[in-house]
DNA sequence: CACAACGGTTATACGCCTACAACCATCTCC
DNA sequence: GGAGATGGTTGTAGGCGTATAACCGTTGTG
C-alpha cells in the first residue's frame, strides 16, 4: 500500500500515525509471512479433500474423544450443523460415535486409524514453515523465537480491546 | 485434490521429527500470535458490516480505480461475482462505476469518499498489533524486524514448493 | 465488412456455514 | 414421580463464495 497519492485525507486521524508506527511496520511484516498460511490452508484442504472446517473438527477429535455439544462449542458453531459434520467425517471413515459412559443421551466422537492419519497429514502441512527459515542463523531462529515467546507471553498477548467475550479459538485456525 | 508431489510420505515419517524440529516450533508460535488476527478479520468484518471478501475488494479498488475484469482476477474470482460485489458495495455508496476512457466496453470502479474512510477503517483495524508488541524492548522489536524481513526477503520466503501458479494476494487477506 | 475475441451482466446451481424451530430420549431436581 | 433442562437429531431458510452457461455491446483483426 503505499505511497499512494490518490489517498487524500480519507484517513482522519489516524492513518499518518498508522504508517509511519514501526510496531504496525513489523507487524505488517510478520502478517505478508502468515499470509502465506493461507496457502497451507488450501493445500491441506486439497490434500483432505474436504473443508478447513471439517479439518478443524477432526483436528479436535483426533486429540481425544469429545461430546457433540462440547465439539460444537469449540467449533464455535451450533449442535445441528456438528452433528451434520460429524456425519461427513463418519461417512470419510475417519471418526465413529461410541455412547458416553456417563450420559446415556450423548455420545462420544472418536477418531479412528485413518482419522488419525489423516489428521497427521494436516498438522503436518499447516504446519510446515516457510523454507526461508530454515536459512535463518541459529542466532536469529533463537532470537525469533524468544521474541515470539515473549510477546505471547504478555497478558492479552494476542487480544488488547477487550470488547468481545473472546471465545477461545476465533475463527481462523 | 493433487497429485502434489511436495508432501509424499509426509504423514509417515514426518511426526515425531515434526514436533522434535525447532523451527516448526517457533513458527507455530508465531501461528499463533497471528490467530489473533483472525480476531482482526472478525473486527473488521463486523465495524463494517460486510464479509472480509468485500472489504478486501473495496482495499483494492482504493487503490485506485480498476477494471471488473483485473479486480476479479486480483480477488482470485470470476467476473460474474466481481459485478456482484461491485453491485453491492456500490449500493453501499462505496465504489461507483466509471466509463473506461480506453475501451468503452469495460468500466472502472472507483471509490467514493465513504469507500476511502471506510477502507481506512478497515486497514487501521486489520494493521493493529498485539498491543504486546509495545512493550517490546526497542531492541527487540528491531530485531525482530530485522529478522522478519530477512525470511520475506529470501526467495521464495513465503512459499517454497512451487506447486501453483502463485498469484501475489493468496486466498487469506 | 465480417467474424472471433473480450468485458460486463444475468441467471442458475451448488457447497459450505450460520441460525432457528421443533422433536425425542435422557437426566436433574423438587 | 413429574416438570424442566439438556444432548443429539432433523428440517428449514438464508448468506456467501465458486463455477458455468448464455447474452449483449464493443473491440480488433483477417
Amino acid at each position: 500500500m503505499t505511497d499512494d497519492p490518490s489517498v487524500p485525507d480519507a484517513a482522519r486521524t489516524g492513518k499518518q500515525a498508522d504508517e509511519a508506527d514501526p510496531v504496525r511496520i513489523t507487524w505488517k511484516k510478520m502478517h505478508e509471512l502468515l499470509v502465506m498460511h493461507g496457502d497451507r490452508r488450501r493445500r491441506a484442504t486439497e490434500a483432505l479433500g474436504m473443508s478447513f472446517f471439517r479439518i478443524k473438527a477432526l483436528r479436535r477429535v483426533v486429540r481425544g474423544p469429545v461430546a457433540l455439544r462440547d465439539l460444537a462449542s469449540e467449533l464455535l458453531t451450533d449442535r445441528p450443523y456438528t452433528t451434520l459434520v460429524v456425519d461427513d467425517l463418519t461417512e470419510r471413515g475417519l471418526v465413529e460415535r461410541i455412547p458416553n459412559p456417563s450420559d446415556r443421551r450423548s455420545k462420544l466422537v472418536r477418531a479412528t486409524e485413518a482419522g488419525l492419519a489423516a489428521a497427521a497429514e494436516a498438522e503436518h502441512i499447516l504446519g510446515t514453515p516457510p523454507a526461508a527459515m530454515y536459512d535463518l542463523p541459529p542466532d536469529d531462529l533463537a532470537a525469533l523465537d524468544r521474541i515470539i515467546g515473549r510477546i505471547l507471553a504478555e497478558p492479552g498477548g494476542g487480544h488488547e480491546p477487550p470488547s468481545p467475550p473472546s471465545p477461545g479459538w476465533s475463527a481462523e485456525f
